[in-house]
DNA sequence: TCACATTTAATTGTATACAATTTAATTGTT
DNA sequence: AACAATTAAATTGTATACAATTAAATGTGA
Protein backbone atom coordinates (compact mmCIF):
# COMPACT_ATOMS: atom_id res chain seq x y z
CA UNK A 1 0.00 0.00 0.00
CA UNK A 2 1.99 2.89 -0.97
CA UNK A 3 1.67 5.88 -3.95
CA UNK A 4 4.18 5.59 -7.23
CA UNK A 5 3.56 9.16 -8.26
CA UNK A 6 5.82 8.27 -11.04
CA UNK A 7 5.08 4.96 -12.26
CA UNK A 8 8.60 5.41 -14.10
CA UNK A 9 11.63 6.47 -12.51
CA UNK A 10 13.48 4.47 -9.58
CA UNK A 11 10.71 4.25 -7.01
CA UNK A 12 10.97 3.25 -3.09
CA UNK A 13 8.50 1.29 -1.70
CA UNK A 14 8.93 1.21 1.51
CA UNK A 15 9.85 5.43 1.42
CA UNK A 16 7.42 6.64 4.42
CA UNK A 17 6.39 9.70 2.27
CA UNK A 18 4.79 7.43 -0.58
CA UNK A 19 3.38 5.41 2.24
CA UNK A 20 -0.95 5.77 2.57
CA UNK A 21 -1.22 3.84 5.56
CA UNK A 22 1.22 6.56 6.91
CA UNK A 23 -0.50 9.25 5.90
CA UNK A 24 -3.70 7.79 7.04
CA UNK A 25 -2.22 6.64 10.53
CA UNK A 26 -0.84 10.35 11.07
CA UNK A 27 -3.84 12.22 9.89
CA UNK A 28 -6.16 10.34 11.82
CA UNK A 29 -3.96 10.84 14.99
CA UNK A 30 -3.23 14.70 14.07
CA UNK A 31 -7.30 14.91 13.83
CA UNK A 32 -7.40 13.19 17.25
CA UNK A 33 -5.20 15.34 18.89
CA UNK A 34 -7.49 18.52 17.74
CA UNK A 35 -10.72 16.91 18.83
CA UNK A 36 -9.26 16.55 22.68
CA UNK A 37 -9.37 19.77 23.86
CA UNK A 38 -12.94 20.60 22.61
CA UNK A 39 -13.85 16.90 23.90
CA UNK A 40 -11.98 18.02 27.30
CA UNK A 41 -14.47 20.29 28.00
CA UNK A 42 -17.24 18.03 27.92
CA UNK A 43 -15.47 15.28 29.56
CA UNK A 44 -14.74 12.97 26.76
CA UNK A 45 -12.24 10.93 25.09
CA UNK A 46 -12.10 10.64 21.10
CA UNK A 47 -13.39 7.60 21.11
CA UNK A 48 -15.92 7.89 23.99
CA UNK A 49 -17.56 10.53 22.01
CA UNK A 50 -17.65 8.27 19.30
CA UNK A 51 -19.54 5.79 21.52
CA UNK A 52 -21.76 8.68 22.11
CA UNK A 53 -22.93 9.47 18.92
CA UNK A 54 -23.42 5.88 17.78
CA UNK A 55 -25.92 5.89 20.98
CA UNK A 56 -27.39 9.33 20.24
CA UNK A 57 -28.32 7.55 17.04
CA UNK A 58 -29.56 4.22 18.16
CA UNK A 59 -30.56 3.35 21.54
CA UNK A 60 -29.53 1.03 23.76
CA UNK A 61 -27.20 -0.91 21.91
CA UNK A 62 -25.41 -4.05 22.85
CA UNK A 63 -21.54 -4.04 23.49
CA UNK A 64 -21.67 -6.51 20.46
CA UNK A 65 -23.76 -4.06 18.25
CA UNK A 66 -21.69 -1.15 19.15
CA UNK A 67 -18.04 -2.84 18.66
CA UNK A 68 -20.20 -3.60 14.84
CA UNK A 69 -20.56 0.03 14.72
CA UNK A 70 -17.45 1.07 16.14
CA UNK A 71 -15.45 -1.49 14.87
CA UNK A 72 -14.22 -1.97 18.31
CA UNK A 73 -14.08 -5.15 20.22
CA UNK A 74 -14.89 -5.44 23.60
CA UNK A 75 -11.67 -5.70 24.86
CA UNK A 76 -11.91 -1.84 24.22
CA UNK A 77 -15.34 -1.24 25.15
CA UNK A 78 -15.77 -2.77 28.20
CA UNK A 79 -13.31 -0.44 30.45
CA UNK A 80 -14.61 2.26 28.74
CA UNK A 81 -18.05 1.67 29.05
CA UNK A 82 -17.28 1.27 32.40
CA UNK A 83 -16.01 4.95 32.56
CA UNK A 84 -18.68 6.03 30.98
CA UNK A 85 -21.06 4.50 33.09
CA UNK A 86 -18.97 5.81 36.43
CA UNK A 87 -19.43 9.67 34.66
CA UNK A 88 -23.25 9.17 34.58
CA UNK A 89 -23.05 8.89 30.68
CA UNK A 90 -24.96 5.37 30.04
CA UNK A 91 -26.18 2.66 32.45
CA UNK A 92 -25.31 -0.97 31.39
CA UNK A 93 -27.90 -3.75 32.02
CA UNK A 94 -27.78 -7.48 30.92
CA UNK A 95 -30.48 -8.12 28.35
CA UNK A 96 -33.22 -10.31 30.26
CA UNK A 97 -34.39 -12.30 27.33
CA UNK A 98 -30.86 -13.05 26.62
CA UNK A 99 -28.39 -12.93 29.54
CA UNK A 100 -25.39 -12.77 27.22
CA UNK A 101 -26.38 -9.45 25.81
CA UNK A 102 -25.44 -6.55 27.94
CA UNK A 103 -27.26 -3.73 26.57
CA UNK A 104 -25.76 -0.16 26.90
CA UNK A 105 -28.25 3.09 27.21
CA UNK A 106 -28.00 6.69 27.69
CA UNK A 107 -29.08 7.96 31.04
CA UNK A 108 -30.89 11.46 30.71
CA UNK A 109 -27.29 13.33 31.40
CA UNK A 110 -26.09 11.37 28.12
CA UNK A 111 -28.49 12.18 26.19
CA UNK A 112 -28.32 15.83 27.66
CA UNK A 113 -24.73 16.31 26.75
CA UNK A 114 -25.40 16.04 23.20
CA UNK A 115 -26.81 19.39 23.16
CA UNK A 116 -23.24 20.59 24.26
CA UNK A 117 -21.12 18.43 22.08
CA UNK A 118 -23.64 19.96 18.69
CA UNK A 119 -20.24 22.66 18.41
CA UNK A 120 -17.76 20.01 18.32
CA UNK A 121 -17.99 18.95 14.37
CA UNK A 122 -18.81 22.81 14.05
CA UNK A 123 -15.69 23.82 15.85
CA UNK A 124 -13.33 21.27 14.01
CA UNK A 125 -14.99 21.90 10.35
CA UNK A 126 -13.43 25.13 10.77
CA UNK A 127 -9.70 24.25 11.35
CA UNK A 128 -9.87 22.07 8.07
CA UNK A 129 -9.00 23.20 4.89
CA UNK A 130 -10.96 21.57 2.42
CA UNK A 131 -13.05 22.25 -0.23
CA UNK A 132 -16.38 20.94 0.39
CA UNK A 133 -15.95 18.73 -2.68
CA UNK A 134 -12.23 17.58 -1.20
CA UNK A 135 -14.38 16.45 1.75
CA UNK A 136 -16.61 14.95 -0.22
CA UNK A 137 -14.07 12.71 -2.14
CA UNK A 138 -12.05 12.19 0.93
CA UNK A 139 -15.14 10.83 3.02
CA UNK A 140 -15.87 8.73 -0.43
CA UNK A 141 -12.28 7.27 -0.73
CA UNK A 142 -11.60 6.11 2.95
CA UNK A 143 -15.14 4.40 2.93
CA UNK A 144 -13.56 2.80 -0.71
CA UNK A 145 -10.93 1.59 1.23
CA UNK A 146 -12.80 0.00 4.62
CA UNK A 147 -15.19 -1.35 1.74
CA UNK A 148 -12.11 -3.00 0.13
CA UNK A 149 -11.43 -4.86 3.29
CA UNK A 150 -15.10 -6.44 3.69
CA UNK A 151 -17.04 -3.67 4.35
CA UNK A 152 -18.65 -4.40 7.92
CA UNK B 1 -15.23 17.63 10.36
CA UNK B 2 -18.29 16.37 9.20
CA UNK B 3 -19.65 15.55 5.71
CA UNK B 4 -22.38 17.55 4.24
CA UNK B 5 -23.48 15.93 1.50
CA UNK B 6 -27.01 17.48 1.02
CA UNK B 7 -26.12 20.96 2.01
CA UNK B 8 -30.26 21.60 1.73
CA UNK B 9 -32.42 19.20 3.86
CA UNK B 10 -32.07 18.27 7.34
CA UNK B 11 -28.88 17.45 8.26
CA UNK B 12 -27.31 15.71 11.63
CA UNK B 13 -23.62 17.22 12.30
CA UNK B 14 -23.71 14.10 14.72
CA UNK B 15 -24.63 11.25 12.92
CA UNK B 16 -21.57 8.88 13.54
CA UNK B 17 -21.78 8.62 9.02
CA UNK B 18 -21.11 12.34 8.21
CA UNK B 19 -18.10 12.28 10.07
CA UNK B 20 -15.29 12.71 8.37
CA UNK B 21 -13.25 11.90 11.28
CA UNK B 22 -14.82 8.66 12.46
CA UNK B 23 -14.23 7.42 8.90
CA UNK B 24 -10.34 8.41 8.90
CA UNK B 25 -10.17 7.18 12.58
CA UNK B 26 -11.64 3.66 11.22
CA UNK B 27 -10.08 3.37 8.22
CA UNK B 28 -6.65 3.92 10.24
CA UNK B 29 -7.16 0.87 12.55
CA UNK B 30 -8.64 -1.28 9.72
CA UNK B 31 -5.85 -1.18 7.61
CA UNK B 32 -3.19 -1.62 10.50
CA UNK B 33 -5.04 -4.28 11.48
CA UNK B 34 -4.58 -5.65 7.90
CA UNK B 35 -0.74 -4.49 8.14
CA UNK B 36 -0.38 -7.07 11.39
CA UNK B 37 -0.64 -10.29 10.08
CA UNK B 38 2.56 -9.51 7.85
CA UNK B 39 4.51 -7.60 9.70
CA UNK B 40 4.05 -10.29 12.48
CA UNK B 41 6.06 -12.43 10.60
CA UNK B 42 9.01 -10.15 10.64
CA UNK B 43 8.48 -9.25 14.37
CA UNK B 44 7.40 -6.02 13.85
CA UNK B 45 3.87 -3.91 15.10
CA UNK B 46 2.90 -1.48 13.05
CA UNK B 47 4.34 1.69 14.41
CA UNK B 48 7.76 -0.05 14.94
CA UNK B 49 7.13 -0.46 11.00
CA UNK B 50 6.67 2.94 10.67
CA UNK B 51 10.47 3.83 12.66
CA UNK B 52 12.02 1.76 10.87
CA UNK B 53 10.84 2.58 7.59
CA UNK B 54 12.32 6.27 8.92
CA UNK B 55 15.72 4.66 9.50
CA UNK B 56 15.83 2.43 6.22
CA UNK B 57 15.62 6.22 4.90
CA UNK B 58 18.09 8.33 7.04
CA UNK B 59 20.09 7.07 9.97
CA UNK B 60 20.60 7.41 12.38
CA UNK B 61 17.94 10.04 14.13
CA UNK B 62 17.61 10.92 17.49
CA UNK B 63 14.81 10.51 19.27
CA UNK B 64 13.06 13.82 18.65
CA UNK B 65 13.92 13.84 15.18
CA UNK B 66 11.92 10.43 15.23
CA UNK B 67 9.15 11.92 16.82
CA UNK B 68 8.82 14.98 14.38
CA UNK B 69 9.10 12.28 11.22
CA UNK B 70 6.46 10.24 12.65
CA UNK B 71 4.43 12.77 14.84
CA UNK B 72 5.32 10.69 17.82
CA UNK B 73 6.57 11.53 21.31
CA UNK B 74 9.36 10.65 23.58
CA UNK B 75 6.32 8.79 25.75
CA UNK B 76 5.40 6.64 23.25
CA UNK B 77 8.99 6.41 21.76
CA UNK B 78 11.26 5.45 24.17
CA UNK B 79 9.66 2.27 25.09
CA UNK B 80 8.66 1.63 21.75
CA UNK B 81 12.77 1.52 21.09
CA UNK B 82 13.92 -0.09 24.09
CA UNK B 83 11.89 -3.19 22.77
CA UNK B 84 13.39 -2.97 19.46
CA UNK B 85 16.67 -2.37 21.13
CA UNK B 86 16.21 -5.76 22.61
CA UNK B 87 15.24 -7.08 19.09
CA UNK B 88 18.36 -6.58 17.88
CA UNK B 89 16.85 -3.74 15.25
CA UNK B 90 18.51 -0.69 16.61
CA UNK B 91 21.14 0.43 18.70
CA UNK B 92 20.35 3.31 21.11
CA UNK B 93 23.27 5.75 22.22
CA UNK B 94 23.77 9.28 24.01
CA UNK B 95 25.26 11.83 21.52
CA UNK B 96 28.84 12.86 22.74
CA UNK B 97 28.67 16.09 21.64
CA UNK B 98 25.08 16.75 23.29
CA UNK B 99 24.52 14.11 26.10
CA UNK B 100 20.73 15.37 26.25
CA UNK B 101 20.10 13.92 22.46
CA UNK B 102 19.35 10.03 22.33
CA UNK B 103 20.67 8.82 19.10
CA UNK B 104 19.13 5.97 17.22
CA UNK B 105 20.73 3.72 14.52
CA UNK B 106 20.22 0.06 12.86
CA UNK B 107 21.88 -2.91 13.54
CA UNK B 108 22.86 -4.89 10.38
CA UNK B 109 19.98 -6.80 11.83
CA UNK B 110 17.76 -3.69 11.37
CA UNK B 111 19.19 -2.42 7.77
CA UNK B 112 19.23 -6.58 6.48
CA UNK B 113 15.37 -6.46 7.72
CA UNK B 114 14.94 -3.84 4.91
CA UNK B 115 15.07 -6.71 2.15
CA UNK B 116 12.38 -9.17 3.94
CA UNK B 117 10.13 -6.03 4.97
CA UNK B 118 9.97 -4.97 0.63
CA UNK B 119 7.23 -7.34 0.16
CA UNK B 120 4.72 -5.77 2.72
CA UNK B 121 3.26 -2.60 0.89
CA UNK B 122 3.22 -4.88 -2.19
CA UNK B 123 1.37 -7.55 -0.43
CA UNK B 124 -1.12 -4.22 1.22
CA UNK B 125 -1.22 -2.82 -2.13
CA UNK B 126 -3.01 -6.01 -3.48
CA UNK B 127 -5.57 -5.68 -1.09
CA UNK B 128 -6.63 -2.34 -1.22
CA UNK B 129 -9.42 -1.75 -3.94
CA UNK B 130 -8.50 1.64 -5.23
CA UNK B 131 -7.67 2.83 -8.90
CA UNK B 132 -4.32 4.57 -8.39
CA UNK B 133 -5.45 8.15 -9.47
CA UNK B 134 -7.84 6.98 -6.45
CA UNK B 135 -4.82 6.69 -4.12
CA UNK B 136 -2.88 9.59 -5.52
CA UNK B 137 -5.98 12.04 -4.54
CA UNK B 138 -6.67 10.15 -1.28
CA UNK B 139 -2.66 10.71 -0.49
CA UNK B 140 -3.13 14.21 -1.55
CA UNK B 141 -6.45 14.74 0.45
CA UNK B 142 -4.50 13.47 3.76
CA UNK B 143 -1.64 15.47 3.53
CA UNK B 144 -3.79 18.86 2.83
CA UNK B 145 -5.95 17.86 6.24
CA UNK B 146 -2.25 17.27 8.01
CA UNK B 147 -0.91 20.69 6.78
CA UNK B 148 -3.94 22.45 7.66
CA UNK B 149 -2.75 21.85 10.71
CA UNK B 150 0.13 23.77 10.68
CA UNK B 151 2.33 20.76 9.05
CA UNK B 152 4.88 19.89 10.63
C1' DT C 1 30.76 32.91 35.20
C1' DC C 2 26.77 31.84 37.20
C1' DA C 3 21.90 31.96 37.90
C1' DC C 4 18.22 30.99 34.68
C1' DA C 5 15.81 29.63 30.75
C1' DT C 6 15.62 26.09 27.25
C1' DT C 7 16.06 21.65 25.31
C1' DT C 8 15.85 16.61 25.24
C1' DA C 9 14.53 12.08 27.09
C1' DA C 10 12.61 9.52 30.46
C1' DT C 11 8.93 8.76 33.59
C1' DT C 12 4.16 8.72 35.38
C1' DG C 13 -0.56 8.16 34.89
C1' DT C 14 -4.58 7.51 32.07
C1' DA C 15 -6.91 5.67 28.03
C1' DT C 16 -7.25 3.08 24.22
C1' DA C 17 -6.53 -1.17 20.90
C1' DC C 18 -6.52 -5.97 20.08
C1' DA C 19 -5.34 -11.09 20.14
C1' DA C 20 -6.22 -14.86 22.88
C1' DT C 21 -8.46 -16.97 26.57
C1' DT C 22 -12.13 -17.66 29.83
C1' DT C 23 -16.79 -17.72 31.58
C1' DA C 24 -21.55 -17.83 31.28
C1' DA C 25 -25.72 -18.25 28.60
C1' DT C 26 -28.17 -19.97 24.68
C1' DT C 27 -28.94 -22.91 20.71
C1' DG C 28 -29.01 -27.02 18.08
C1' DT C 29 -29.11 -31.97 17.92
C1' DT C 30 -29.96 -36.15 19.05
C1' DA D 1 -33.69 -33.66 28.42
C1' DA D 2 -28.56 -33.91 27.66
C1' DC D 3 -24.73 -32.21 25.81
C1' DA D 4 -21.87 -30.36 22.30
C1' DA D 5 -21.39 -26.17 19.63
C1' DT D 6 -22.00 -21.43 19.47
C1' DT D 7 -22.38 -16.78 21.06
C1' DA D 8 -21.46 -12.60 23.97
C1' DA D 9 -18.74 -10.23 27.45
C1' DA D 10 -15.20 -10.00 30.36
C1' DT D 11 -10.49 -10.78 31.34
C1' DT D 12 -5.47 -11.11 30.48
C1' DG D 13 -1.39 -9.63 28.47
C1' DT D 14 1.08 -6.74 25.28
C1' DA D 15 1.70 -2.45 22.78
C1' DT D 16 0.77 1.93 21.72
C1' DA D 17 -0.62 7.15 22.47
C1' DC D 18 -0.23 11.34 24.88
C1' DA D 19 -0.42 15.06 28.58
C1' DA D 20 2.16 16.42 32.35
C1' DT D 21 6.06 16.16 35.09
C1' DT D 22 10.87 15.30 36.08
C1' DA D 23 15.79 15.23 35.45
C1' DA D 24 19.86 16.14 33.19
C1' DA D 25 22.50 18.77 29.87
C1' DT D 26 23.16 22.86 27.32
C1' DG D 27 22.66 27.63 26.01
C1' DT D 28 22.44 32.63 27.46
C1' DG D 29 22.70 37.04 29.33
C1' DA D 30 24.01 40.28 33.02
Amino acid sequence: MYMDKTANEAFDPLSLDNQLCFALYACSHEVMRRYAPLLAELDLTYTQYIAMMALWESEPLSVKELGERLKLDSGTLTPMLKKMEAKGLVSRCRDAKDERRLVVSLTDEGRGLRESALRVPLEMSKCVDLEPYEAQELHRLLHKVLSSFGDA
